[in-house]
DNA sequence: TTTATATATCGCAATATTACGATAATAAAT
DNA sequence: ATTTATTATCGTAATATTGCGATATATAAA
């Protein structure tokens, strides 16, 4: 026990709440908007804005990788991360579509 | 190590991220879909209806009432689950801001 | 080639989450 | 008052996540 059940869950939920997930934490949203707004493509100055460790940054960096949210270049021995924006808009519909289709009931 | 360091992140990172940690997990988002099925206000059924135990949908039940996705009223033995609007609209909101002010930047 | 810089990966400790059996609490029914 | 049904809470085991030091990898610079 303590394992999330996924398979007695829809593809559905599970790809939602996967996705939830890679946002559910503080240093992850920090990272997206602080890329974001960067006009250049900005690479670990991340490390330095955010106030965690350089693997720490790496491994969140991977997370948001993933899911597709981010893309990373290389440029020299420094790395771009940039916003997927086509990835970005999939999953603010995603989102949306979660929360429109679920209706308001009773009480 | 190990915890989460909210303290270097705003307080705006932290609730979103926290709101989106509720919400990461299959369980939960089953909940919330079978919840706004229901015509009438249903309560554990969802027991039945989900494949998860008794204190174990309590559990989610719990977590989702305490951002206030949910309210519980009370009817005799049994307890009735319903979504509550105004938060549901107003989690939303801050992931649609969320994702509209962060701008696609490069690369 | 050596050195310096940037990033990724490994391994581990601390903590959090998930799940559920056992049990408590509550209220209707008998 | 006792029984039954519904829900909540406690305690705990299994697993996942977070964070970082140490180290590997890769590329530019000297």
């Amino acid at each position: 026990m303590g394992i999330t059940k996924s398979q007695i869950f829809s593809s559905k939920q599970n790809q939602l709440a996967s996705i939830f997930k890679v946002l559910a934490h503080p240093g992850r949203i920090a990272i997206l908007q602080y890329i974001s707004r960067q006009e250049a493509c900005i690479c670990n100055d991340i490390v330095e804005e955010i106030g965690l460790a350089q693997p720490t940054i790496s491994q969140h960096l991977k997370e948001l990788k993933n899911i597709g949210l981010i893309h990373g270049e290389i440029e020299g021995k420094k790395v771009c991360y940039c916003i997927n924006l086509a990835t970005w808009k999939e999953v603010q519909e995603l989102m949306n579509s979660f929360f429109n289709t679920t209706k308001f009931n009773c009480c």
